[in-house]
DNA sequence: CGGGTCGCACCTAAGTGCGACCCGGTGCTTTAGT
């Protein structure tokens, strides 16, 4: 039976998507694969396919809960019961029980985290492992080095499993990006599949402000003008929110914020019902995307501007998933990028606080690394040298290479050349996306360029520099001398309010 | 970098205006012992 043939057999579905068959005839001949497919175009056919036709499992490992939930949802939907999440839903039972029944599962999505277990691990050693996934691959590079490390940890698991057949799945990666997946996953001879990251009915477009209020009244008239549903980023939680109340208060109506701070169960609320179209508008922070199948929404907002055009990329990808037109508006404001500055010199330890913490240690001479892990575990180093959490772990990670206690100094030397490294690394990025927002070319050329790929078709609405026409995305229902009380007091809305009470709170 | 909050000065009272200061994003994990 051909490709074609499994696909509708397992699927019902009779053709392939761009890039999926490409991705599954790799698999199927054996190569280990990364594949860098558009959002939306389903990535995951392209490993439950190759799980029926090998008829053997496939570990995925993913990068959020609220993805693992989604994905082993969507497959029992299909029917298929052999799925199962290994996370901190589980219970303890539920945890002993999955481990006992492992064989018997053709899905096992895992957290990074959750591949330290040496029980999980040792489990997995004894299967026939068809297919190791890693989704949303770009994780390692983009999180890997400091805020998630346990994703470099990826390649010392595949070895331990005896480098299975693996998949790397990613929407947005440039070819540095890309080479780096590959090498932290152990391994070279990865076949890659790429798809362009130009998405032509996303038309670009920046403005300039001269000052946060200028700033904050352009959102408010584009919110009301442009045609939703639609989602604005910030760079920070509280401004989300802030915006989100200010937006309410101007008669937006539907409107919700959503960050990280949120409860789990708030979250899964506010997608659910931007999904389903209760919702029209999101004001969100980098934590509102991963995983968000919404085919209609007509615009995305940058408040603020991300860290990196990867981030980018994948935010204003959120827009037009069902092919129509679709607007990426950033405003900015000069500075913007300094808070982005401000998180990259704040997440890694600086140069004094290594040079004082390596010192200390000296102090206490500990004769081994085991003797050195211990100390590193009983005094408060954060406390000492004010490390936030994530200072503190890549601190402690970086401590855990440390084999040879008789050269302090050429390790304390490693550890400030990789941080100030990192530092360097993440400020040409955000320069790079800093030069995106002031050039006067072609900003789609750019993005593609960016990735090293070239433009797939310059659209009529391209972007503002060449010449785009903002009105095309407004409401067309929209009166053109618009009486601002009837933009406050919406009868319609009034009327559901009160035929739903709580509705919105 | 910029916004929010706090305390203070004003000078005779309730609210304003100013400077100092602080803080900001992304997520997984939590099984020991009475």
């Amino acid at each position: 039976m051909n490709l074609e043939g499994y696909l509708e057999k397992y699927f019902g579905y009779t053709n392939f998507r761009p890039g999926q068959k490409e991705t599954i005839m790799q698999i199927m001949d054996g190569k280990h694969t990364l594949s860098m497919l558009p959002t939306g175009t389903g990535k995951s056919l392209c490993y439950q396919l190759p799980v029926y036709i090998m008829n053997k499992p496939a570990v995925v490992v993913s990068p959020l809960l609220s993805l693992m939930q989604d994905q082993a949802e969507q497959i029992r939907v299909r029917g298929e019961k052999r799925v199962v999440s290994f996370n901190s839903f589980l219970s303890f039972e539920e945890k002993r029980y999955a481990l006992n029944h492992l064989h018997t599962y053709r899905f096992i999505f895992v957290s990074p985290e959750m591949l330290n277990s040496k029980q999980l691990l040792e489990g997995l050693k004894k299967l026939d492992i068809g297919l190791f996934v890693v989704d949303e691959a770009h994780c390692i590079s983009q999180w890997g080095y400091d805020f998630r490390p346990d994703y470099l940890n990826l390649g010392p698991v595949r070895k331990e499993l005896g480098y299975p057949l693996t998949l790397a799945l990613t929407a947005t990666a440039t070819p540095a990006v890309r080479s780096d997946i590959i090498r932290e996953l152990g391994e070279d001879g990865f076949t890659e599949i790429l798809s362009s990251v130009d998405r032509s009915n996303i038309a670009l477009r920046v403005e300039k402000c001269s000052s946060y209020e200028e700033k904050q009244e352009r959102l408010l008239t584009l919110v009301k003008d442009l045609q939703g549903p639609g989602i604005v980023y910030f760079s920070s939680k509280k401004t989300a929110e802030t915006a989100a109340s200010l937006l309410q208060r101007n008669g937006t109506g539907r409107t919700a914020f959503y960050h990280g701070g949120l409860e789990q169960e708030q979250r899964i609320l506010i997608q659910q019902q931007f999904i389903k179209g209760e919702l029209d508008l999101i004001c969100a922070t980098s934590a509102f995307g991963m995983g968000i199948n919404k085919e209609n929404v007509r615009y995305v907002i940058h408040f603020q501007m991300p860290m990196q055009m990867e981030s980018y990329v994948q935010e204003i990808g959120r827009a037009g998933r069902d092919g129509k037109d679709s607007a990426a508006i950033l405003l900015y404001l000069e500075g913007d990028e300094g808070l982005q500055l401000n998180f990259i010199e704040n997440e890694l330890p600086s140069g004094n606080q290594i040079r004082g913490i390596m010192s200390y240690l000296r102090s206490k001479n500990p004769s081994s690394s085991e003797e050195l892990s211990q100390i590193m575990l009983h005094e408060d180093l954060a406390g000492f040298f004010s490390l936030n959490e994530i200072q503190l772990r890549i601190t402690q990670h970086l401590l855990q290479s440390v084999n040879d206690m008789d050269d302090f100094n050429t390790v304390q030397a490693d550890m400030i050349g990789f941080v100030e490294k990192r530092k360097e690394a993440k400020i040409q990025k955000l320069r790079s996306l800093l030069n995106w927002v002031h050039t006067d070319t072609c900003r789609r050329t750019l993005i593609t360029r960016y990735f090293q790929q070239d433009i797939l078709q310059k659209p009529e609405q391209c972007c503002d520099n060449c010449g785009m026409n903002i009105g095309a995305y407004y409401q067309t229902d929209m009166p053109d001398n618009v009486d601002e009380s009837r933009l406050v007091f919406d009868w319609k809305e009034e009327l559901i309010d009160m035929l739903i009470p709580g509705r919105n709170e």
